[in-house]
DNA sequence: AGAAGCGAGCAG
DNA sequence: TGCTCGCTTCTG
């Protein structure tokens, strides 16, 4: 071997390094990109992935790889996700890479586990704890020793004595089994003439193969899951290699989705949230990484999965406002989704009731094909929609229910079937007050309100989770019993609505409910059997659940989230609104919704009453084409965060002073957020507004490299980011 | 990320 | 003088 035949490899390391480190590949070690290796990094010995791999002319001095580790490369197109994500986030590539990784015992083969079930023999000796321990073993099929065990309430020891005695049998098995495989030609639902154009349109763009875009905008209850369902079948049958992702909002990966999916295809799918254990994450990982699962239904994070090759991409609910990941690495994951596709050459459909204006941009430029279904599958049709002006008949001093929306609720109640109250506001009141001195109770770390939660007797920061109990005495001027709490929260509405209606069984449906996930499933359940009258909820309620015998929506606010500045808010309150309506009626009995509101007359609940979206998009898209913003111009918020004001306040101006000069390009603020002090960091933000033509991503790069800011103060560089107020 | 290097501050 | 602490630098 001669000098000119050494090789090199570039290693990314899971780590904020500026690049990828260059490294000797010792002869007789075969790498490729995307292989896991062990590295020297400085006095220890890194895991990392190989980038790429070169000749090297021996110029320089490299240390060699320590190893190889086993297990399936990362595929390609993961790679150049990372380096794109990378350059677009404004992200170090050793940050995304870690995002990817999380999982990376998954590399090895899957352990063995024991388990075990019946023999059918009487085993030679039956004590009563053994007996128990066949019951539970009846009960349970295959289980581990420790589960027998426990549910049979006996220690481990009898389990292995029942084996020895004959009456158990042991056997191993993989503890991460692989996914069965998904039958494209499952029974689905019979689909409309519309819906069935719509899944041809569809199906041929998932044949054609290649990177192509899909906005399905479909009102809600019409049907898109069962449409793109077709697409689904379609990707399996044509692109026998091809994994298949669905991306949902978080709130919506409940059991009865999971189930409509076996359902039509016969197999459960690879499933990827928070709230899945190590095990659950190792198993999905490998199995995606080694091109097993071929569908994979997740939220966002869902999108750093190792995927081999992907041929079908779907955002559901694309314009949820929580496919935007705001703390940490920040991306907004549908549009991270497209790029993702365009890399792999997949097909990508973006599904909503809703569509956001970005969407619809790029439909109405002929970026993405555009799939209309207006009708409603079966009986259901849209709700009415009325207002109640709240100037002309207000609810009573100190409630919140206006009497026309108590009547309706009456009729509803009388005739057996359900209330949804919606308000976009957790706890029994948001704000507590001192009637003697007027002293506001405020979280220590934001100067927001503390809202007060009845049900646990705290006052809490829903920003930063700070919570007390709420005191007897003002601790400003120590008046007894003085305290008053100041507006509704879905504690309190839930209270009204129990006093207006004693009979009623009343429940609230929030995320910090007791009892977390599970409750709220139980919730839902519940509230499908129709064995709950009224039900107060938070934004929380307004995802995607069927709930049939639901015929009254009661928006309770609908003005909050119209004022305040926001230039999304009106878009985002008529999403909600829809959504929210969209829940009344979905089976046989036509629904009605109807929205509180000081302000009838604006764009939004105007067309929301009219049922013109196009007229409020229409005005919306104005707005924003004037402003520049997006989807007609590009933003980025640059937040600056420190120990003490005046770091901050002179990191800001620093940076602030050196914005590189570019045409298209605007600089707001510094200013002050909306959370001046976070946690126990100040903090400044500044606003990039960028036309369309001029690459932010760029942009933000160079103006990090050329300032100069302390190690003790951080920059977050936010792109496209989804609040900016 | 994590370790090493470096200088200021300070007890002995 | 020797030590800790906080901050910066470096890792290929």
């Amino acid at each position: 071997m001669t000098d000119a035949l050494k090789i090199r490899a570039a290693v990314q390391f899971p780590m904020p390094l500026p690049e990828a480190f260059d490294y000797a590949v010792p002869d007789g070690m075969e790498v490729r990109p995307g292989d896991h290796v062990h590295a020297p990094l400085g006095p220890r010995s890194a895991r990392g992935v190989v980038w790429s791999v070169a000749h090297d002319d021996g110029s320089r001095n490299l240390k060699p790889l320590d190893g190889l580790i086993g297990g399936a490369p990362l595929a390609e197109g993961n790679l150049a996700f990372i380096d794109w994500a990378s350059k677009y986030l404004v992200q170090l590539p050793g940050n995304v890479l870690r995002a990817m990784l999380r999982g990376e015992d998954a590399l090895r083969p899957s352990p063995v586990e024991t388990v075990y079930r019946p023999s059918g023999e009487e085993p030679t000796r039956l004590t009563e704890a053994r007996q128990r321990v066949l019951d539970a073993a009846d009960l349970l099929g295959e289980a581990s020793a420790a589960d027998l065990a426990r549910e049979a309430g006996v220690s481990s020891g009898v389990v292995s004595g029942l084996v020895k005695a004959g009456g158990l049998v042991a056997e191993e098995r993989p503890a991460d089994p692989p996914f069965a495989d998904p039958d494209p030609e499952g029974e689905g639902l019979a689909l409309t003439e519309l819906q069935a154009d719509a899944a041809a349109t569809l199906r041929r763009l998932v044949r054609a193969g290649g990177f192509q875009s899909a906005l399905l905008d479909g009102v809600t209850g019409s049907g898109k899951t069962e449409v793109y369902f077709e697409a689904i079948a379609e990707a399996l049958r044509t692109h026998s290699d091809g994994q298949i992702l669905v991306l949902l909002p978080e709130i919506a990966l409940t059991q009865a989705i999971m189930a409509r999916f076996k359902e039509r295809f016969g197999a459960e799918p690879a499933e990827w949230h928070s709230g899945l254990n190590p095990k659950q994450r190792r198993r999905v990982w490998r199995e995606i990484n080694e091109g097993r699962a071929r569908i994979v239904v997740g939220a966002r994070s869902a999108l750093f999965l190792p995927f081999r090759k992907l041929s079908l991409v779907v955002v559901d609910e694309e314009h949820d406002p929580t496919y935007k990941q705001g703390e940490g690495l920040t991306y907004q994951a549908r549009d991270l989704a497209v790029a993702r596709a365009k890399i792999d050459g997949a097909t990508v459909i973006l599904a909503s009731a809703t569509p956001s204006l970005e969407s619809l941009a790029n439909a109405r430029a002929g970026r993405y094909v555009h799939i209309r279904l207006p009708a409603r599958i079966g009986a259901a049709v849209l709700p009415d929609i009325s207002t109640i002006d709240l100037r002309e008949t207000p609810a009573e001093a100190g409630r919140w229910l206006s009497p026309p929306m108590v009547e309706a609720m009456a009729e509803t109640f009388e005739r057996g079937e359900q209330t949804l109250l919606y308000l976009n506001r957790r706890g029994y009141a948001p704000l507590v007050l001192c009637r003697a001195c007027g002293h506001r109770f405020q979280s220590p770390d934001t100067d927001t309100p503390l809202v007060e939660h009845r049900y646990t007797g705290r006052l809490v920061c829903h920003l930063t989770g700070f919570s007390m109990p709420k005191p007897d005495t003002c601790p400003d001027c120590g008046a007894k019993d003085s305290l008053t709490s100041v507006g509704p929260g879905v504690e309190r509405v839930a209270e009204e609505a129990k006093a207006l209606f004693p009979q009623a069984v009343v429940e609230i449906f929030s995320s910090d409910i007791s009892g977390g996930g599970e409750a709220l499933r139980d919730l839902i359940a519940r509230m499908e059997r129709s064995e709950i009258d009224i039900l107060v909820g938070t934004q929380i309620a307004a995802k995607g659940h069927n709930f049939p015998n639901l015929t009254l929506v009661g928006v309770v606010d609908a003005d909050l989230g119209l004022a305040g500045g926001d230039p999304r808010a009106g878009e985002r309150t008529y999403q909600t609104l829809v959504q929210v309506a969209g829940r009344a009626g979905r089976a046989d009995r036509k629904g009605r919704a109807i929205l509180q509101t000081h302000d009838p007359d604006h764009d939004a609940i105007a067309a929301l009453v009219a049922g013109d979206r196009d007229r409020f998009l229409d005005v919306e898209s104005q707005a924003r084409e004037m402003l520049g913003l997006p989807p007609y111009g590009r933003l980025a918020s640059i937040v600056v965060s420190a120990e003490s004001e005046d770091k901050v306040i002179a990191a800001a101006a620093e940076l602030a002073r050196t914005a590189p000069r570019a045409d298209g390009v605007e600089i707001w603020g510094p200013a002050e957020p909306r959370y001046g002090v976070l946690r126990g960091r100040w903090r400044r933000r500044l606003l990039v507004r960028a036309d369309k033509s001029v690459d932010i991503s760029a942009y933000l790069a160079s103006w990090k490299a050329r300032v100069k800011i302390p190690a003790s103060v951080r920059v977050v560089m936010d792109v496209d980011p989804y609040s900016f107020v």
